[in-house]
DNA sequence: CGGTTCCTTGAGGATGATCAACGAGGGTGG
DNA sequence: CCACCCTCGTTGATCATCCTCAAGGAACCG
């Protein structure tokens, strides 16, 4: 939970509804508010020219996205969408860098929050540079497993699709496909009538 | 230029000397320091099983390094070298972390930092994806001319090599220099006695 | 000069992307 | 219950391109 609902409340913030596939902001737009998901999930993801997306990351109940650029004057590099049915709380940056400067535990939370995503993100980096597709896919699922707080033991499905596996990873459908294949039958991963597990 | 020095040396830093080549820390290390840079050039890298490396930032002096791991107890996800016999002054990560909390304008610049390295990093990453070289190259020129606050008309001479651009961008030296060759002949970028201008 | 580092070129091979087609499952409406 | 549609998964063939390996040339420095 990134800030108390009812500060958030206290000093002005709205909730608003979004449908599944309603984008909230569009990458180069400029960053005016603070969001905070209360219910569903946001996509953050860049397309290129030849219309392949990149998914920088999903955000669930409870997390915040978008927050960088609003320190720094920048635009969104990233779109957000709406992948569910989704209650987002808003509030304009300036009351959310008041909030900031008057709660110390708020900011420290914020610090440790923008210091998260740096590491993941070096991270990914590293990861998408190494350019063989099991991988990066390896990384992705072991990310995902321990955002989750499961044990390496421990068999997890994976709720993605093969081409939201590909948009995280930066690779092809194609290419996830054949690759789990492969992983699958060195017992790296386990597919179960289509389903996928780690 | 990150923290006030005098700032720091009254808070029990300590300015230490690196040779060229000489490692300050290595990947998979517990982050138990502030870094700041008085006077020389780190790079931060890692590097895969096959050797290749790749670039995840330079800093040069005035600027602070390493500090994401400081705030959530993580181990560095690069190694820290120095690029030129450098100075660069040391302090506690709970010094560190008091400073942060004793001194609102330097809570807000590194706040400012942070966000600022995400947003960097997100772009690394569109960028990266995109695996045509000619855009990773491009991405990576831009920056560069942006960081140095040149005008996008102004002609730069580049200072890095053809292997540490490919460090950068993630790709072989071969790949480089022939995709600098043909971005040549487009004139988007031009190659005099082997300089690289953009 | 001699050595080192960096740049350059060519040939060949590996591999991920692309294109095209089909199968499988789930939901909906008649 | 069946027919239809839509999304997702799967497979094969072909192509484009970046990597790899090998070699040599250019610049720079003591």
């Amino acid at each position: 939970m990134q800030i108390d609902v009812d500060i958030l409340f206290t000093w002005g913030a709205v909730a608003k509804k979004y449908l599944k596939d309603e984008i909230i902001f569009y990458e180069d737009d400029s960053a005016l508010f603070y969001y905070q998901i209360v219910e569903g999930a946001v996509k953050m993801f860049c397309s290129n020219e030849d219309g392949k997306e990149f998914t920088q990351g999903v955000f669930e109940k409870g997390c915040s996205f978008g927050e960088p650029p609003l320190f720094i004057d920048e635009i969104y590099p990233c779109t957000a969408i709406a992948t569910q049915d989704s209650v987002v709380i808003k509030i304009s940056k300036d009351k959310f860098l008041t909030i900031i400067a008057e709660y110390p535990e708020i900011n420290k939370s914020i610090m440790k929050l923008l210091a998260l995503r740096i590491f993941k993100k070096s991270l990914t980096n590293k990861n998408i540079v190494n350019q063989k597709p099991e991988y990066r896919i390896h990384a992705f699922l072991r990310d995902y497993k321990q955002k989750n707080g499961v044990s390496d033991s421990e068999k997890l499905q994976i709720p993605y699709t093969r081409q939201e596996i590909a948009d995280f990873t930066g690779l092809r459908v194609e290419t996830v496909i054949r690759t789990l294949s492969l992983m699958n039958k060195c017992n790296k991963v386990e597919i179960n009538n289509h389903k996928l597990f780690y």
